[in-house]
DNA sequence: GACATTAAAATGCCAGACAATTAAAAAGTG
DNA sequence: CACTTTTTAATTGTCTGGCATTTTAATGTC
């Protein structure tokens, strides 16, 4: 472990990076402790404030944590899938947005990636993922819900179908791209129709998962994809046109 | 802005949430230049060092870059795609290495993930992505590769096959599962026999891109993470027996 | 032995200072 | 005036030293 004094970057940074690299490569175990703050800056030959810094770079990707006292210090941290999903949700909803990463192009993804888990969760999902999507669609249909609500919802059924698939790794992956997806969504209004329509789908999919016919609920994923874009079109199209009329 | 000094939460981990919070509600837009650390210290009611660290927190997350000199100063970053592909190989690896992730759960994630970006992947592709993908296949089949530098080549093949797909979300997503794989793949010993496997199995891949049939791509992927499984069940079980006459 | 007290070790936080970097303003020069 | 050089000011990067707080372990007391 060694870094450059004469480098362009910030010491703190180089010496995250090592000791990032030392966890990475196994040679930091997990709940393993760290030197103290004291003996980390005498050992890089930097001030404790600096060492601070490297440390704080770290705890913000959850590698490493914290506890005060006698037999405190830095430890390696057990990344947990939870951890993870927080991350990658922020981090995919910024990737959107600061992207001009248009609609079509998120929601091609977002369907893609679900419909690898449609075959995995038709034969595994258990009678709970199951309840949930039917709890999550008798929802949907709740007259006097905001959007913000019902794109919630929607996130939750779909959610319990990626979780269906058991696959603890496809969950984590799927996280991102749909949750990420949720502050596009809620620029668009659902009419009473689009919600009849939706809850329609989503019904035709609880439907094939519990019949544990994959490819039905691929097909039936593929009509969502379809029309949800449609949607946006529909949504975008109106807009631009009432734009236009206002500077006529 | 708001931070509670009595809350059990560091003062910079407190001060960064405010800060990270602002920027997904797109208070803080990209590029936008975030007060002084002395401003922020006042505004706040606490130290420099401290919002240097909540700073260097965002720094980690690349969510802020900073700037020295006259006109210098924290400013609200871009995320970019590269670097959020950097930040999802890391979690995804420590993810896999430190939470016992089989290897077949994982493999089962990748391939089908990979398989739906099969469809796209078979319209969209550019001659680049198929000589990528064939170059790769050659250089598999050099006699002398080691075993890492075989499972690099692989990783490089199936990213052409995924970028092929021409859609930036679904790469940063898949990015995590195909690359986080590869200390797990590392762990096998590809013998001439399993290499010559896969190398037909990529080229049938291939063939099937460069046709355009989807469904051939798709059933090829299907084959490959089968011959994959099978291979790491044959070393994984004959690395126990190996340990069982040691012990034994 | 049970409980209270004290000591020690570690992180959390602060104040103040200086160094390094950068861009703009000011000054000098032809 | 145009161009170059110097100065200055703003800002981050780093250091020193210290105090506060938290937690555990050791010590003392009954």
């Amino acid at each position: 472990m060694k870094i450059d004094p004469t480098s362009s970057k910030d010491l703190s940074a180089q010496i995250a990076d090592a000791i990032r690299e030392e966890i990475v490569a196994g040679r930091l175990i997990v709940d393993q402790r760290l030197p103290s703050e004291a003996e980390l800056a005498d050992y890089f030959n930097v001030s404790r404030p600096t060492v601070r810094e490297a440390l704080k770079r770290l705890a913000a990707q959850s590698l490493i944590r914290t506890q005060r006292g006698a037999t405190g210090g830095a430890f390696v941290n057990r990344l947990r899938f939870e951890d993870a999903y927080d991350q990658q949700v922020t981090t995919a909803s910024l990737l959107l947005s600061m992207n001009a990463v248009s609609f079509d192009v998120a929601c091609e993804a977002r369907y893609a990636l679900e419909r690898a888990c449609a075959p995995l969760s038709a034969a595994r999902r258990t009678p709970d993922h199951l309840a949930t999507m039917r709890a999550e669609i008798h929802r949907q249909g709740q007259p006097g819900l905001t959007d913000e609500a019902f794109c919630a919802s929607d996130v939750t059924f779909h959610r319990a179908l990626v979780d269906g698939a058991g696959n603890k790794v496809l969950s984590y992956q799927l996280a991102g791209a749909v949750e990420a997806m949720q502050p596009l969504m809620n620029m668009i209004t659902f009419t009473a129709r689009s919600r009849e329509a939706i809850i329609a789908l989503h019904t035709k999919i609880a439907d094939a998962i519990e019949a544990g016919d994959a490819d039905r609920v691929e097909s039936e994923l593929n009509a969502l994809e379809t029309y949800t874009r449609d949607l946006a079109h529909t949504v975008v199209t109106s807009r631009d046109t009432k734009a236009k009329d206002k500077t006529a």
